[in-house]
DNA sequence: GCAAAAGTGTTTGGGATACACCCATGC
DNA sequence: GCATGGGTGTATCCCAAACACTTTTGC
């Protein structure tokens, strides 16, 4: 391949798109933009990916120097996304962002720092397409927990199966039948009840549950 | 953010998994490397994507010039695969790999182009991580004719119901059942019954068939 | 005893699976 | 008439969906 001119590569960056539950709604990691372009508008948290440095280091670096969230620390579950060709992204002219999507619980963001977690059904203004970045990962979440036990990325080590159906319905947006929940889910296989209680409120105390396993499982029949 | 040295984007490039059937066999699309690194072994078409270009004009680009295949003109389906932060591709050091997966028919390398198509379960020895991405790849594309009508990408404009059947058989790489076969993609509702026939060989003709829609639906229910 | 969440079974319909023979044609 | 691939139906099982009341606790 010959080029006339020199080769210089476009712009890279990357973007992460975090959710965790916050108050039983599915929320998403955003920081406030300090400078234009975008000024005081919300983003994903993200930055320049320089030479020498793979898209997964440099994501890890940026989230945590921006946000305090350590992706590796504190995330239970984080993929690629998907690469989007970002379109006059800056005075440095044509950007390509490389997105990825993470999952994990009781994060919380430096207070030094201007982010925060916002409901994905309540987003403030964004920069970019980071709106549709973020619609796109919703679309992606809902899959991975329709075919992978990735619930777990959201819940603590012991958990009520109340909680569990209100994970799954805080992600897809619409409400589940609990005697048709338990069944289906139990069934499954991935968890394990233990002996512990949980009691809180003035009703009866919930049997709390572990997952088998932390890490990424395929199931056998998908889900919902 | 700051840095003390300029910002140095790490090298980008595009790399195309061309899929099509070719004597029944789910083949894909490798030219065989002129150069160091890897000279002589065979690799996924790609090439540098410079400032200024899109992934996907870059690898439109790329390919034309170096099969003779457009991906505009001659495939059916195209989408992104993913982005693999490649090691030490070449001598300007780190690269990324933005890649994408396609599926036509009828396709023909031009016979200048040291390019061909190979069947996946029988490849030749590869370049780089070209391996993983085609393994990668191949698991993305059962799961698509899983869940969407991406078959229709395959197919000719008239097939019979065989045809389709060894469709899904050579990309699941397993046999089905004719009659259920039928009786569910059938009920999909996402073909129509034409009047013709195709006669060959000793035995009764086939009825030939018509896809409703040749862009990528999702399915109601999923499909094996 | 009452409010509040936890827990529990049955019925029904539809799709998945398994399985074997007749049909239309060319030679 | 025979070889070749095209075309068809039924029985069974399992899962999905719909649906309402009892249990345990704190106050």
């Amino acid at each position: 391949m010959k080029y006339t001119t020199p080769y210089v590569a476009p712009t890279l960056v990357v973007d992460a798109v975090i959710f965790q539950l916050v108050e039983g709604k599915l929320s998403v990691l955003l920081m406030q933009r300090p400078n234009e372009p975008f000024k005081g508008a919300w983003a994903l948290p993200g930055g320049y990916n320089p030479q020498g440095e793979t898209t997964s280091v440099a994501l890890e670096r940026i989230v945590e120097q921006k946000t305090g969230i350590s992706i590796i620390k504190d995330l239970s579950y984080i993929e690629q996304l998907y690469t989007f060709d970002t379109v006059a992204r800056d005075p440095r002219g044509h950007a390509v962002s490389v997105t990825y999507m993470g999952c994990g619980r009781d994060l919380i963001a430096s207070s030094e720092a201007a982010a925060d977690f916002y409901p994905v059904d309540n987003l403030p203004e964004l920069a970019y397409d980071h709106a549709a970045i973020i619609d796109y990962a919703h679309q992606r979440l809902i899959a991975k927990l329709s075919y992978t036990n990735a619930v777990y990325a959201f819940l603590p080590p012991r958990f009520s199966l109340a909680e569990l159906q209100s994970a799954y319905e805080a992600v897809f947006g619409y409400e589940l039948d609990k005697r048709n929940f338990r069944k289906k889910f139990l069934s499954l296989g991935l968890t394990t009840e233990t002996e512990e209680m949980r009691r809180e409120g003035a009703h009866r105390p919930a049997r709390l549950h572990k997952f088998n396993s932390q890490t990424l499982e395929v199931l056998s029949r998908s889900f919902d």
